[in-house]
DNA sequence: AACGACCACAACCGCCAACGA
DNA sequence: TTCGTTGGCGGTTGTGGTCGT
């Protein structure tokens, strides 16, 4: 596995003097080094973590407290989880997103194993991109609605099918009415006030519940002796059935978004579709004009179009379901 | 093969709040 | 109360990899 950032061996950290404090200590910038990546690691493994300006210093690193402390959150921890955002993970980030915004570390912390600044880029890189593409706010109403209730349930579905595939037990909802509880530090149970079913997250992952989450651990406290070796960017818990990037790849992968059986009762219409309707709704067209313009409009008619037809039924769903939300 | 565009993500930056002297 | 230090947060940038032409 590579490693991002760090492979670089031969020490081409670059030394770029930006103020006269890093000038006059010879502080070091740039893609941290596998040796100093091990002198951090060791040291904190001996004296712990915190005072991160004398922990640099007393380490021997070159490095500031902060970018030590950066490096140790974002990579070094062995609690970090890295790999591919899953599906519950991405669904997770959705509905927190919803409620809190930008607030990366708060959502963070109901991601185990993930860092702030990973959620924070995945929503840039992915979630963000998308927005861009259907030409709206990430942080509009519309864009909100097109997560709501295209993107989210097509992840529940996803998570079901793969769920599926693997346990024949496994019985998820769609979040469309959902609250989201916070029993504990990790873990979440989504409750859907149509029905009774509940699925919760636990340390990434999704089950059917009907009893109290379980507590989770609170700490990863770091204890142990000497590390002589890193395991860089080991996939463990990366890639799991459920863990193919639902809207993170390009285009192609938002085409199939509803090609397949929807719960919503949205089949047959492909994610962009679906959202350019949603939003030429919040702007006041009706739905035949609606059907016309996106019939004749450039998205629909380039890459996957041949399952590309929105129908009145599925327009009137989602117009029901945009009716309930403004209840 | 070469090149440019795009993507993903590590790392950095600036700001701010908390805290202790 | 003031000031310096520290840690945390959200935003931004830099860079290597990948993909399409």
């Amino acid at each position: 596995m590579e490693v991002k950032g760090s492979s670089n061996s031969n020490n081409s950290a670059v030394l770029i003097s930006h103020s006269e404090e890093e000038e006059m200590m010879d502080l070091r910038r740039g893609p941290w080094t596998v040796d100093e990546d091990l002198t951090l690691i060791n040291y904190i493994a001996t004296h712990g973590e915190g005072r991160w300006n004398s922990l640099a210093r007393s380490a021997g690193l070159k490095r500031t407290g902060k970018s030590c402390r950066l490096r140790w959150l974002n990579y070094l921890r062995p609690d970090v989880r890295r790999g591919n955002i899953t599906l519950e993970e991405q669904l997770l980030i959705l509905e927190l997103h919803t409620r809190w915004g930008n607030r990366w570390s708060k959502i963070a912390q109901y991601l185990p194993g993930r860092t702030d600044n990973e959620i924070k880029n995945y929503w840039r890189t992915r979630v963000q991109k998308h927005a861009k593409q259907l030409k709206c706010d990430v942080n509009s109403k519309q864009f909100k609605d097109a997560m709501r209730y295209l993107w989210m349930p097509r992840l529940v579905e996803r998570i079901q099918a793969a769920a599926a595939a693997s346990t024949t037990t496994t019985t998820v909802v769609a979040p469309t009415n959902t609250s989201i509880n916070n029993n504990n530090n990790n873990a979440y149970t989504y409750n859907n006030n149509n029905l009774n079913n509940n699925f919760e997250v636990h340390n990434g992952k999704m089950m059917l519940t009907t009893t109290p989450p379980p507590s989770v651990m609170a700490n990863n406290d770091f204890v142990g002796s000497q590390i002589t070796t890193q395991s860089y960017n080991t996939p463990e818990n990366s890639s799991t059935a459920a863990s193919s990037d639902s809207f993170g790849t390009p285009i192609s992968d938002f085409n199939d978004y509803y090609n397949s059986n929807n719960i919503n009762n949205l089949g047959d219409n492909n994610f962009y579709q679906a959202s350019q309707t949603l939003f030429s709704h919040e702007q006041g067209m009706d739905l035949q004009s609606m059907m016309m313009v996106e019939s004749n409009t450039p998205w629909m008619q380039s890459g996957d179009t041949s399952d590309n037809f929105w129908n009145v039924e599925n327009m009137l769903f989602l117009e029901q379901q945009l009716m309930n939300d403004n209840m």
